[in-house]
DNA sequence: CTGAAAGCGCTTACAG
DNA sequence: CTGAAAGCGCTTACAG
């Protein structure tokens, strides 16, 4: 239609012999318009082609419809559903997503400056931390946050996670069911929560049999199980059973058994985390720990809508339980 | 510091004892202030934690510094790498970048509103297409747009894509030296220029070399490369190869395959495309055809920050070609 | 219910 | 180089 003047509410109103303040009011959400006046405005406003401007709107409202996504790990296959998840959800509830990459376990303020420019309704940060002062920058301007699959350290802030303190402890008294001897841990990144808290629940358990453990370090991707698995099995001795901290560790876990020509689950039993999609595909059939992620996605945005709605800067760590698949690894 | 009020250039520069239109030329890159100046503003502004308004700041500019980007396929593990590499190139250059996921081949109007609300400074559209008169949308708005790794039949628009048809010619030309003699391909969703292109290429050469081959039509999923290579080697005969559309398929195909006790690459070959990370791990050791994501990605960038630069509109088509990665299911 | 007007926090001619 | 002022496109008291 027009070329090159784009069209304002002001353009609208004229066409449609209303003030421009009925065309806001036909726009904004809760304001009262007559259904004549309605009419009106929305017959002028497709023939122009009109369309709020979410800037000005911001601007005087001092609200933004735009949730700041926070993502560390989007190579493990674990994330990319959960980035849909939440966008989907968003986008139903009328919010768009604003996606913010970093490699940093911990979030520098660079990081997330941008959030703070667009001033973001909300914030969800995935598999990553931020140093306190960071986080605070949050709460002073009243923007919610939430941390989701991390716990913090601190008591100030709200956090969604699997109760991995459990889910160790379960996989523990799952293995020791199946007559298992001895063990190894293979552990995520050591500055992550959800790996410490896996790996307390399971050696809490093991102590408390008095069944012997070897722990590995590792970091959360498949060249690291790999690596680590052949690393542990260096000595000849070969465990009765793996823990591995997740699961895309734990296909390569898995591999590199293969690969030495060990039996599973026959000489090795091994057990992942998180229940991504490649854990049930014949190639692995891998037990693991499902991780609840409907119900972490319907913690997070729940308390995003309380607070948005209401801002009260309250603090929680949710802890959600999940549940172990059985599959053909154990 | 302040609890309700937000900060704004007016508070910085009573402060540092300037007016407001200094503040906003320290802030406003192109703009001249004195050294001088520009050190009491930036000493004032950090004082008060002040921090422009990027609403404002769009609102007058007509202008913003997001890039809509949306995405179809983020279940298939080739997006989550373009989406973490188009998130970095960005935000080294600036902008920011919006997220939109949709379920959709072909994107519905209400799929991109939010870009258009947005006013955002470029469009991406991966693994996608688009309704010629949604596209023109963006085309009155002077938003330039790019297909990733799609072409649209329409020479209006702009995409960026791997050569698919150079792709497939090269892979049948592969596999015949190889000596093979007969071949299965299976295709991904067939409304995808992606597939279409494969396939052409592949049946090309094969037809004038008079090579039997049978199709099979699938669906870039995993199961579906499972599902469908069972069905191809139902009838008793195995194939001499499989050229599979897509990496992720190629896996299904090659674990339903080893699950039928077929030896590959002994008794049937199978070739794959994109060079997933997947493809490397030692359960798969996938030969395939590799992707130049990096310069396709580059492509993408240049034309995007070209146009945003100064919008002219050009369309073009970009192919650039990829390499045939051999590994051990050739 | 409706309109005229103020104002959100910036950028940008314009004058000095 | 700097400041006063207009204006981007909306929302929202206020009056009628």
């Amino acid at each position: 239609m027009d070329m090159n003047h784009t069209v304002t509410a002001k353009d609208v109103a004229k066409l449609a012999g209303v003030s421009q303040s009925s065309v806001s009011r036909v726009y904004f959400e809760g304001a009262k318009v007559s259904e004549k006046t309605r009419l009106k405005v929305l017959a002028a406003a497709k023939q122009l082609g009109y369309r709020p401007n979410e800037f000005a709107r911001s601007l005087i409202t001092n609200r933004t419809r735009i949730i700041g996504l926070v993502m560390k790990g989007v190579d493990n296959p674990f994330y990319p559903q959960v980035l849909t998840r939440f966008t989907a959800a968003f986008k139903a509830l009328g919010f768009s997503v604003l996606f913010v990459h970093t490699n940093n376990e911990e979030l520098e303020a660079e990081d997330i400056e941008i959030l703070l420019n667009y001033n973001v309704a909300g914030v969800i940060i995935t598999d990553a931390t931020m140093s306190l002062n960071v986080a605070n920058e949050f709460k002073e301007n009243k923007i919610p946050l939430v941390f989701f699959n991390r716990k913090l350290q601190n008591d100030d802030f709200y956090s969604v996670s699997c109760n991995n303190l459990d889910a160790g402890r379960k996989v523990a008294i799952y293995l020791l069911e199946k007559g298992v001897t001895d063990m190894v841990y293979i552990s995520g990144n050591e500055d992550t929560s959800t790996s410490r808290e896996r790996q307390r629940g399971f050696f809490e358990v093991l102590e408390s049999r008095q069944i012997p453990y070897t722990k590995y370090a590792s970091n959360y991707t498949y060249e690291g199980g790999y690596q680590t698995a052949l690393k542990a099995i260096r000595s000849g001795h070969v465990p009765a059973a793996f823990f591995v901290a997740n699961d895309i560790m734990a296909l390569g876990t898995v591999d590199a058994l293969k690969q030495q020509g060990v039996k599973i689950p026959e000489e090795t039993k091994v057990i992942g985390f998180d229940d991504i999609e490649m854990a049930d595909w014949p190639s692995y059939q891998l037990t693991t720990w499902r991780q609840p992620v409907e119900k972490m996605i319907h913690f997070t945005i729940s308390y995003l809508m309380d607070e948005i709605a209401a801002y009260t800067g309250k603090s929680g760590k949710v802890e959600v339980n999940g549940a172990l698949i059985e599959r053909l690894t154990t």
